[in-house]
DNA sequence: TTAGGGTTAG
């Protein structure tokens, strides 16, 4: 009994092969944690059955017994780590190795080379792999499988998908090439190259840098692995750079008998580079030459069919798929059957177009076929149901998965986390992020971009900079600087209102990391300038993106909805009507459909005008946009719901300022008429209205589903980081809830209803709600007006001035530069003692604020010359020091309007009078009413133990009061002075 | 487990 694992089965050939597979399932199974103990074990007991064969075996008149065995000697030196036998053992091996040869002797060579590839990067390290295979040109061509010789194509495959990922230890293939090149042959660096373009391309690698590197060098790379870059850059979207590589190629090739012949590998991936931009006409005339050939395969078909389906052409993509594969074919003609992938493409198309009807119609067919929906065909389905905003269906298609046994990936997962994300849940993206990696899911770059755009969506920018961190650190999965992650710090600055100066000087750095702005990044950029009143400069900005894409061909630049939006609306900040009005000339001329967001920011500008003609224009716009039958505007990624509200907020918010009260409720009950739904944002402009006009009945009914609103908005939460609906919990919740919690405690107080202040608010608390700086503001006041100074200077003390030293302590707390994470959740959580999380920061998704706090930070920071160039290869050094000197970075103090309020009160009880609650239908809180001598006395003497108490208990808030008051009297003699 | 799905701008 030589082996644990059995007999060894009948004749030598057979014990032979059984020995190899044995071996390579060990080894599989080990799976990147095979210790040098065992492949030793493994390699003593191989030569010893090795030797337990007949000996004579070596000379036996059957190649393939005799190539069997010596090819097991050598994978035994491999497992003793012998390189040197191992390599020249291989050498000869190689003679056998001959497409001559039967396909089981060569596949059986080929789990040799695997067993060797794996024992010699065990022993010796990716590079001596990648040394192996090039100093041994015969088993590279491994990769890639012979259309001659199909029975070997498993064989290849497996080899393939063994080896190449060892390679990926190589983090720095363009390093370790230009290191090669002193020692290697430029045949061995071609290998070399194409072997690493494989890896980059089968990782997720950008392997483009590494072509580049190769034809700089004038070192020959083989079409089809140019043509995987090719792909791998469609992929990736960026279509310009693609089109650039495959143009250098002419669609033929000639032979050496003088004969021209379509140059293989060039149409399919002309067709497969169109299909991903959706350019259909390309498409067409890819596929109709291929098929007038026959030479358009399953892949050239899903492709074509792609083509339309990114076009958002969905019926077209079906027609087509009952062309390709008509029903009622006849079962046995083999190539004229869908696969997973067709059916998956229509899917994708239907799901393009948000028709989900449809989709389920193919969902049904692809079951139908025989075919189980895979975790591909459910990315769709929560992908259109994400941008429907349809969480209650995303959550069932997730139990769906769940009973299926389909486990997610990083595709769907990064689903997840931009949803909760965009619904300002940072700590909710970052718990699926934590179970995604405890799921075993490795995390690529789009999963963690997405965490950090969270963080920047909802102001945290500490967690912001450590997600970023995090991608620069070489070696982290997924980290890498592309255009994406760029643009999201770039959206960082933007939010904190950084100076254009800023901003402007890191787009001038792009150039250094080898990156090329891309549309997304000149709309920031020019959002900037606009936010900083240099409508000029956004001009010269949007030639110069014209400019590129038509003379550079930089087909990504082309002027879109976006940033015309963008513009537009920078001219309407500053009061320009009549340049807003050219740049919507501009769009009409240039093909580009305004949408609900370009039509609510004219709304905006002319609702928000004093006369009543301003709200006149806006209603009569809003009316013309309904009437509209075909209503393009509506058709905004985030659905229609959405887009309702969109245009009509403008009006409600404006008819609220103005206390309006009767056109809030039409405008919000014709909102309703046409389909929409009351949301936080409506129904907080209604509670607004009613607040401001002292209704505090309507105050009363609107509150209720205020409260239903959010907290169907965090069991959604919930249900997507959880999976299940846990019990009340307002933690998720981002700012929308705390604008009408202060809205509510102001119209309570100042209705006199103390007790329900503080019943509210008690509520909130426990079911988790996140108070804002704001809140505890209003609260304060809410204090007063109840009568209990004593608990506002409390409030002010103990909280607000707690949480703005906590948030000091954060800003000056050290980076990682090179987190191991990208979570903060990773991070010891900061010192909070008795006190709650708050909010983060306020975000900026508000233009005229962050107009003017982007001037005061531009002053601020006149005399910080440095602050770019200190960090110039750290982009997000400017960023850490801006929210440390943002007017933003200081959210958490007591507002002016509380110190006034507060100072108001020390004087009060300094004159001997108490603060008397408000009462209902009363509208002084400092009322004294009329009283007999003694009762006077006896209050002037509780005032004297408030004031007392107060000044025992909160000396910082007493201190800040006074020094408030003379920085407004001081200020207001500087305006006395500069007036006279 | 080749393919097909996601990431960044108003």
């Amino acid at each position: 009994m030589w082996l644990h694992y059995g007999q060894p089965p009948g004749p030598p050939s057979a014990t032979l092969a059984f020995l190899a597979n044995l071996i390579l399932s060990v080894m599989r199974e080990e799976d990147g944690v095979l210790s040098q103990d065992l492949l030793q074990r493994w390699g003593n007991r191989l030569q010893s059955a090795l030797r337990h064969i007949d000996p004579g075996i070596q000379d036996m008149p059957s190649n393939l017994v005799r190539v069997r065995w010596n090819g097991l000697f050598v994978a035994s030196m491999a497992l003793l780590g012998k390189l040197d036998d191992t390599m020249d053992g291989c050498s000869v091996l190689f003679h056998q190795d001959d497409p001559k040869h039967k396909s089981t002797l060569r596949g059986h060579i080929l789990q040799v080379y695997t067993i060797v590839a794996l024992s010699v990067f065990h022993y010796h390290g990716a590079a001596a792999v990648l040394d192996f295979l090039i100093e041994h040109p015969w088993v590279d061509k491994y990769f890639t499988a012979e259309p001659n010789s199909p029975a070997l194509v498993p064989d290849i495959k497996r080899f393939a998908r063994t080896v190449l990922p060892l390679l990926s230890g190589i983090t720095d293939p363009v390093g370790h090439l230009q290191e090669a090149r002193t020692i290697r042959s430029d045949r061995q660096l071609s290998a070399m190259g194409s072997i690493l373009i494989r890896v980059a391309a089968r990782t997720g690698r950008d392997p483009y840098p590494i072509l580049e590197f190769l034809q700089r060098h004038k070192i020959f790379v083989p079409d089809e692995v140019v043509f995987m870059v090719i792909k791998e850059l469609a992929r990736a979207n960026s279509f310009d750079l693609a089109s650039q590589l495959l143009e250098r190629y002419s669609p033929e090739v000639v032979t050496p008998k003088g004969e021209r012949r379509p140059r293989p590998g060039f149409h399919a991936t002309g067709l497969f580079l169109a299909s991903r931009r959706g350019d259909v006409a390309a498409a067409e005339k890819y596929y109709s030459f291929l098929s007038k050939r026959s030479q358009a395969d399953a892949d050239d078909k899903a492709s074509y069919m792609h083509a339309y389906a990114v076009a958002s052409q969905a019926s077209k993509a079906a027609k087509l798929f009952d062309e390709f594969f008509p029903a009622g074919d006849n079962p046995r003609s083999k190539h004229e059957h869908p696969n997973i992938v067709h059916y998956t493409t229509i899917i994708f198309a239907y799901a393009q177009v948000g028709d989900l009807e449809s989709v389920n119609l193919w969902l049904g067919k692809l079951s139908h076929a025989g075919f189980r929906p895979d975790v591909h065909v459910y990315s769709i389905i929560l992908q259109t149901l994400a941008q429907r905003g349809d969480i209650e269906s995303m959550s069932s298609v997730l139990d769906q998965m769940r009973r299926s046994k389909v486990s997610l990936t990083a595709v769907p997962y990064t689903t997840l986390i931009t949803i909760l994300g965009k619904r300002q849940d940072p700590h909710g993206a970052e718990r699926i992020y934590k179970r995604a990696i405890d799921e075993g899911v490795v995390p690529d770059r789009e999963m963690v971009t997405s965490i950090m755009n969270a963080h920047v969506e909802s102001g945290s920018w500490q967690g912001a900079i450590r997600a970023f961190d995090y991608l620069m650190t070489p070696g982290r999965p997924g980290a890498a600087l592309t255009i994406e992650v760029f643009n999201t710090l770039m959206k960082a600055y933007v939010l904190i209102a950084a100076p254009f100066r800023i901003v402007a000087h890191l787009f001038r750095q792009l150039g250094k990391v080898n990156l090329r702005p891309d549309a997304r990044t000149f709309a920031l950029l020019i959002q900037s300038a606009c936010d900083s009143g240099f409508m000029d400069i956004s001009e010269d900005l949007y030639k110069e993106m014209e400019r590129l894409a038509t003379e550079d061909k930089q087909t990504s630049l082309k002027a879109n909805v976006h940033v015309l939006t963008i513009i537009m609306r920078g001219y309407l900040l500053t009061g320009r009507r009549l340049k807003a009005k050219g740049v919507m000339d501009r769009m009409k001329a240039l093909g580009v459909e305004p949408n609900a967001i370009t039509y609510a920011h004219i709304m905006k500008a002319y609702a928000e005008q004093t006369t009543s003609e301003g709200a006149q224009v806006a209603e009569n716009l809003l009316r013309s946009l309904m009437r509209d039958e075909k209503r393009p505007w509506l058709q905004l990624e985030r659905g229609r719901r959405l887009a309702l509200e969109t245009v009509y907020r403008p009006l409600l918010n404006a008819y609220a300022k103005r206390e309006l009260v009767y056109d809030v409720e039409r405008i919000h009950r014709e909102m309703m008429d046409a389909g929409g739904e009351p949301t936080l944002g409506t129904l907080t402009a209604l509670l607004d209205a009613y607040r401001r006009t002292g209704n505090i009945e309507g105050v009363r009914s609107i509150w209720p589903e205020i409260r239903r609103l959010g907290h169907e908005y965090t069991r959604h939460n919930s249900l997507l980081t959880s999976g299940q609906s846990s019990g009340p919990s307002l933690s998720g919740l981002g700012i929308i809830m705390c604008i009408p919690l202060s809205i509510y405690v102001d119209a309570l107080s100042v209705a006199g209803e103390h007790g329900e202040v503080a019943l509210v608010w008690k509520m909130l608390k426990d079911e988790g709600l996140q108070f804002d700086s704001h809140n505890w503001n209003h609260l304060v006041v809410a204090l007063v007006r109840a009568g209990e100074p004593h608990r506002a200077f409390d409030i002010v003390e103990n909280v607000i001035l707690r949480y703005q030293a906590q948030a000091r302590a954060q800003y000056g707390r050290g980076r990682d530069m090179h987190p191991s994470s990208p979570l903060s959740l990773d991070l010891p959580p900061p010192e909070e003692g008795d006190l709650p999380t708050p909010r983060p920061e306020a975000p900026l998704h508000n233009a005229p604020r962050r107009a003017q706090l982007s001037e005061r930070t531009t002053k601020r920071m006149r005399n910080m010359t440095s602050i770019e160039e200190r960090g110039s290869q750290d982009f997000a050094h400017p960023l850490l020091m801006l929210q440390q000197l943002s007017p933003l970075w200081n959210t958490w103090r007591p507002h002016g309007a509380t110190l006034t309020l507060l100072g108001q009160v020390l004087d009060h009880l300094r004159s001997g009078r108490l603060v008397q609650p408000v009462r209902p239908n009363a509208d002084a809180a400092f009322e004294q009413a009329a009283l007999d001598a003694t009762e006077m006395k006896l209050r002037t003497e509780a005032a004297g133990i408030v004031l007392g108490g107060i000044y025992d208990a909160f000396p910082r808030t007493v201190q800040l009061i006074a020094e408030y008051e003379i920085m407004k009297r001081s200020s207001q003699r500087g305006m006395q002075q500069d007036s006279s």
